[in-house]
DNA sequence: CCAATTTGACCGGT
DNA sequence: ACCGGTCAAATTGG
């Protein structure tokens, strides 16, 4: 399987993610769970099926295409283009955009990072302001622009749009296609962070609501810390383990880890739909407008510098998955129904309704409890 | 009153 | 001229 570069760091990061969400999940299930706390468990634990699934498909040898088919499960799972092929180049953003119809309209300037299909436009981690609405020809629905928050304050070029899909609307609600666009580059250390962000707060329960004074949109929030230090350790632990076969898994990290700045967090986190918004709060290093692109982990190496040795890692890593033996062999769909089954208990969709809060409503968990985004105009769609 | 959103105007690429 | 993207004044809402 001719396994790229940016298809590795795209492995990398989501499975990192998933490594880091199965973390908190673990801080979560240390305590007696109400039914707050199952409900957060479970979103999680849906959460880290699809990790694993679009890990495998990634991994599936001479199936990668079906990895970009991947469809959604869930009102707020996500196929994420960016995370099963390349990263798509502005000049190819109509053939992925299924905008093909649209005249190519060269974006001077712009980089496209990342384009997604997902329910939940407005739940990928960072803060942006709304700076125009437009309707686009032979589209339904308004194209929606956005940009970072801290564009004018740190020069951050990052702008996003969103364009809800004509035919997106099944059983799920609607779909909406979501562009990023440049980079962020707010990451920086902010001095005046107030300190009403702190490290006093815990991770599965250490979540701040991703609510803002001012109902700026806050996308779920995991913010990213850049003690490499820890991620190494992390990294290093849950390498050895996977691929060494140590006897058990790398253990949980330490909810005082998660919980400031020196706390790991994936560089993408796997869009934790299901209503799951996280802010891991940094403290006194200041706020982090959350980069997807994580610092350089330095042990092991970038994606790029090391290769997977072929199929050992999943199937090292299948033995945490209930019931998921000899998964590298599955079919795709076959895991798809093996992870989201039809059944009520194992849908997303059914999973949730309590927790999804009407298709209108944001919701975010904070302390194992889940709120609503009332202020964010989560926008109706 | 302040900050975010809305929306019509404007700009520039095609 | 058309159309998508952005700006900025007006509006809205907490």
């Amino acid at each position: 399987m001719a396994f790229g570069q940016e298809a590795s760091e795209q492995l990398w990061q989501e499975l990192l993610g998933g490594y880091n969400l199965n973390a908190r999940l673990l801080a979560l299930l240390g305590d007696p769970l109400d039914k707050h706390g199952q409900e957060a468990a479970l979103a999680m634990s849906q959460e880290l099926s699809r990790v694993f699934m679009v890990s495998l498909y990634t991994l599936k040898p001479g199936d990668s295409s079906r990895v970009a088919g991947v469809r959604t499960m869930a009102p707020e799972t996500t196929v994420t283009e960016g995370s099963v092929s390349q990263r798509t180049p502005a000049t190819d953003e109509r053939i992925c955009s299924g905008e093909e119809d649209v005249p190519h309209r060269k974006l001077i300037g712009e980089e496209v990072i990342e384009k997604k299909i997902t329910a939940s436009p407005h739940k990928e981690g960072y803060r942006w302001k709304k700076y125009g609405q437009k309707n686009i020809q032979k589209r339904k629905f308004p194209r929606q622009y956005y940009k970072c928050m801290y564009s004018h304050e740190r020069g951050c070029r990052a702008k996003k749009r969103v364009q809800q899909q004509d035919n997106g609307s099944d059983a799920h609600g609607p779909m909406f296609q979501v562009t990023f666009m440049n980079e962020h580059t707010c990451h920086q250390v902010l001095p005046s962070q107030n300190s009403s962000n702190n490290a006093t707060n815990l991770p599965a329960t250490n979540t701040t609501s991703t609510m803002t004074r001012n109902g700026a949109h806050f996308d779920h929030a995991v913010h990213i810390g850049d003690n490499a230090g820890l991620q190494n350790k992390i990294m290093t632990c849950a390498l050895t383990t996977v691929i060494g076969g140590a006897p058990s898994p790398p253990p949980p990290v330490e909810v005082s880890q998660l919980s400031d700045s020196a706390s790991y967090v994936p560089p993408r986190l796997p869009e934790v739909s299901m209503g799951l918004e996280y802010e891991t709060t940094v403290s006194e290093t200041g706020f982090s407008c959350g980069s997807p692109i994580p610092p350089p982990v330095e042990a092991p190496a970038a994606p790029s510098s090391w290769s997977l040795p072929p199929r050992l890692p999943v199937e090292a890593s299948s033995s945490y998955l209930v019931g998921a033996g000899n998964i590298p062999s599955m079919d795709p769909m076959m895991m798809e129904e093996m992870y989201f089954p039809c059944s009520p208990l194992f849908s997303p969709v059914a999973a949730q309704p309590s927790i999804s809060g009407g298709d209108d409503v944001c919701m975010a968990v904070v302390a194992g409890r889940w709120y609503t985004d009332t202020a964010s105009p989560c926008p109706h769609y």
